[in-house]
DNA sequence: ATAAAATCAGTAACAATTACTATTTCTATT
DNA sequence: AATAGAAATAGTAATTGTTACTGATTTTAT
C-alpha cells in the first residue's frame, strides 16, 4: 500500500474524531465541505472505504442500508434507535463468548460475530 | 390488511421454502420466473416486502447490502462465509440474555439485538 | 355475473455507492 | 530546487438494489 498524504484525507479523519454519534458518508461530505468546498462525494468514498480498509476508522453496516462510520476503532457494540434512527455506543462487556456458543455443534468454523442492538435512546426514552 | 389470493406470491413463497441457503430478491426472480416467465422483478420484491411484513418469511439485513429472504421464521443465527458468502444456519441456543447485558449501565431502553457470525461454513472449511 | 379492490407487468425513478477520466498534488530522487 | 512517476483529486457517468407509478388483469365477496 503505497499512500500518499492528502489534506482531504486528513479532514475527513480529523472530522469523523470529533463526533459520537456515528455519521454517513453524506454527512461527511456536508461538513467535509465547510473546509473544502470542491471535494467531491467520491472523494469522500474513496477515503472511508480506505481509511476503513486500513483500520484507522470502523464501518458500521447497520440494516439501515447506509454505511456509517466511527473514528472509534476499538472494538465495542451499539444502539440503533428505533425512533430518531441514532447511532450510540454502549458501554458493555466485550462478547466474544457468543462466537465459541455458535461454534458447537457446527462443522464449519466461527471466526467472529457482529451484534448490534435495537431500541430507545437515553434521549428518546426521556421523552416518553 | 385484506389480502388476496395469487399465483405470483405463492410461487414466491414456495420457491423459498425448498431452499436452505437465504436467496436474495434477485435470485428469487431468476427461479420463479421458469414457472411465470412474464413476472416481474417488481412484483418479486413487492412480495418478499409483503410476506416479511405479514411474518410469513424473514428478511435478512446482513452487512453485505443485499437482502436476503428466509422461509423459516423461528429465531436462529446465521453464519456467512467470508468465502463462499454463502448464508447458512446455526443450531445453537437463543442469546436473549445479552440484551439484558447491554441493558446494563444505559439509560435508554434495550429492546432487542441482531447478531450474526461470521467464518467458513462447512463446506469452505473442509476444502482447506 | 359483476364490480370493487388487490395484484399484476412493465417501466421509470430513486438513493447509495462505485467507476472513469483528465487534471492536480505529493514525494522520492536526483 | 527541479522533476518525474505515482497517487489523489474533482467532476461526472454508470451501476446496483430497491421502490414508486400506471394502466391492464385477477381475484373474490356479493
Amino acid at each position: 500500500m503505497n499512500l500518499k498524504h492528502s489534506k482531504q484525507r486528513d479532514s475527513i479523519k480529523e472530522f469523523l474524531a470529533t463526533r459520537v454519534d456515528h455519521p454517513t458518508a453524506d454527512t461527511v461530505y456536508m461538513n467535509v465541505r465547510q473546509t473544502f468546498p470542491n471535494i467531491s462525494l467520491g472523494t469522500v468514498y474513496r477515503n472511508l472505504t480506505l481509511l476503513a480498509d486500513i483500520g484507522e476508522i470502523a464501518r458500521l453496516r447497520l440494516s439501515d442500508g447506509v454505511d456509517h462510520f466511527d473514528a472509534d476503532t476499538s472494538p465495542h457494540y451499539h444502539l440503533i434507535c428505533s425512533e430518531c434512527g441514532g447511532v450510540v455506543d454502549l458501554k458493555m462487556d466485550n462478547l466474544d463468548f457468543i462466537t465459541e456458543m455458535a461454534q458447537k455443534n457446527f462443522g464449519g468454523t466461527i471466526e467472529g460475530h457482529t451484534t448490534y442492538f435495537y431500541g430507545h435512546c437515553n434521549n428518546c426514552t426521556r421523552k416518553n
